[in-house]
Order: structure tokens, then C-alpha cells, then sequence
DNA sequence: ACATTTCATATTAACTTACTGGGAATTCGT
DNA sequence: ACGAATTCCCAGTAAGTTAATATGAAATGT
């Protein structure tokens, strides 16, 4: 019941790319060195982001990627079942209709239905412009300024 | 993000042990054959439950299993931490307080700290007992007599 | 004594995770 | 046209986890 560190970077290269957008492209190295992160592994992630459309990327020579779309515009939820998998606590959830020969008895279920309905109701309500906000808030970058 | 076989085994265990209570002891073997899953695998799970005291066991011919406390005192929360350890979407939780480097400045931590709350909020809301009455309650077999 | 059952430990095959490495393809600047 | 920078693609790998199976010792009722 662990999230591992390709969903975990996933999100963060998200926001670094939200937070350092200054509408040019932003490349792996960078990324990599801000986040702490191996560039060769986050080449991986982002090709994962990049060909679900969660990213534009330009190849060559001051290449890079943006994100594709605002911000606002991607839950936490997305990148996570991107780069994880279904966040289904068990596997028999996934296929639909259930496939497991013992569903329609199965006691348990249910739980696993509400721990997945809690699950998604968080990460399919915080967005990447709400941790960017957040992170700013804290930063005190706001600009009060009328 | 999955739930191992050994956690949802456990599970099912203890609720094969409640709905099978007569006061008697259970052997692993009934348990397994009712259930679907390896002796010699359960033998491992109902090993780790027995060690936290959920289980009592009796051994040599005739020994068995029984619930330790009565079903309402045993949350899934409970099962599932024990067979599974943490329940933390991420690892950097489990120790307290938080070891990782960048945690004060963590803008995802956050998120994960929801996400927790909110399964330790339904795990840790149903006992093994909700799950008998459940399966009464399909199965019929209250007893609506006066 | 014997059958039954728990208890303890070792082994194993398959899979996953978290990388690392090599190199081709593309593009910009000169 | 060339070279540097960069994305893109795929292969390999060490360590760990999962889901078992195997073997046998220890305990106990009959």
C-alpha cells in the first residue's frame, strides 16, 4: 500500500514544471537537479507523462518540455493512475464487471469500495494548481499589490 | 497501491473465525478449505496473527484457533497494518517524526497526509464484527424471533 | 505409541522497483 | 555542414517483495 517513487516523481516534476514556467521549455537536467532526482530516471517518468499528453515536448538543441495544459487541469489522481496503475486496493476491482469467482459473496468487498472511494475523493480533488498554490503561499510569492 | 494476499487473507480469516465460532477451537485446514487458499500459507498468516495476540491458539491433535476478543474488537485497520505493515501512502511517513530531508519543504506531503486520514478513516471504522453482520444480514440468517 | 495439529524455518519462482547504460534521432546555433 | 544539446527508445540489472511450497520439530488428545 505504498505509492512508489515513479508516481511520487511524477508529481513533482508536474509542479516543478508548473512552478518554473516561464512558457519556455524545461529540460530533464534541470528538473533532475532541482528535485534531487537521477536524470536517466526521470527521462522515464516524463516519457510516460509526455505520451499520455500530460506534456509537449521539443526535441533537439534547446529542447524541453511544458505542460500541456494549466495547471488547474490535472488532478493528482491522473498522474498517479498514469504512472502507477489503477489505485483499486485490490485487483479484483480493476476488471469490470468483477471477475473474481467469489464477488458476489465476497464479504469484504465492500470495504475495498469505500477505501478506493476515499482514496479517489482525495486525489481526484487536489489538482497541480493547488499544491503550486500552496507551495506560494508558504513561499510568501503571493503579489498583494492592487 | 495494492493490498497483498497476505492482508486480505488475514482478513478473511478472522471473519472465518467469528462466523465459525462455536466456542471450539478451528483448525487451519477448515479454515483453508473453506476459504480457498493454501494450508501452508495460511499457516504463515494465522502465524503472524497468533503472535499479536488476535488469535489463541491451542496445539496438538484436537487444537485450533479461536478469535482472542470478540469480533467488535478488531478493526480491519488493525488486521491490515499487522499483515501488511503501514498503511502510509508513502514511506517517509512511518517514522516519526519525519526523517526525510526535504519534508519541511515538501509540497506533496500534504496530499499524502490526506490520503492517509482518509483510509485510516474507513479501515479503522469497520471491525470484523460490521463484517459478520453484513454477511447475516445477505445470508438471512437472523433471528427475528420474538 | 500414534495421529493430529501447531510452530518454526528454509527455499523458490516469478514479479516489481528503481535505477543505470548505450546509442539513435532531432534540432539549434554557428 | 558540423557539433553540441537534448529528447527518445530500449536493454540490462541488482535488490527486494510476493506468494507460495517444503521439511520437520514440538506439543497434545486418545
Amino acid at each position: 500500500m505504498k505509492i512508489s517513487t515513479r508516481g511520487r516523481y511524477a508529481v513533482r516534476v508536474m509542479l516543478d514544471l508548473a512552478e518554473n514556467n516561464t512558457g519556455e521549455c524545461i529540460k530533464v537536467k534541470d528538473i533532475a537537479k532541482r528535485q534531487g532526482i537521477s536524470e536517466k530516471y526521470l527521462e522515464q517518468i516524463i516519457g510516460l507523462l509526455t505520451k499520455a499528453g500530460f506534456l509537449t515536448s521539443v526535441r533537439g538543441a534547446q529542447g524541453g518540455y511544458t505542460l500541456t495544459r494549466d495547471p488547474s487541469a490535472y488532478t493528482v489522481g491522473q498522474i498517479l493512475r498514469l504512472t502507477e496503475g489503477s489505485l483499486n486496493p485490490v485487483a479484483c476491482m480493476d476488471a469490470q464487471p468483477n471477475q473474481c469467482e467469489r464477488c458476489d459473496t465476497c464479504e469484504t468487498l465492500e470495504v475495498w469500495q469505500d477505501l478506493a472511494n476515499a482514496i479517489n475523493n482525495v486525489v481526484d480533488h487536489v489538482t497541480v494548481a493547488d499544491l503550486l498554490e500552496k507551495q506560494r503561499a508558504r513561499l510568501g510569492n503571493y503579489n498583494y499589490s492592487i
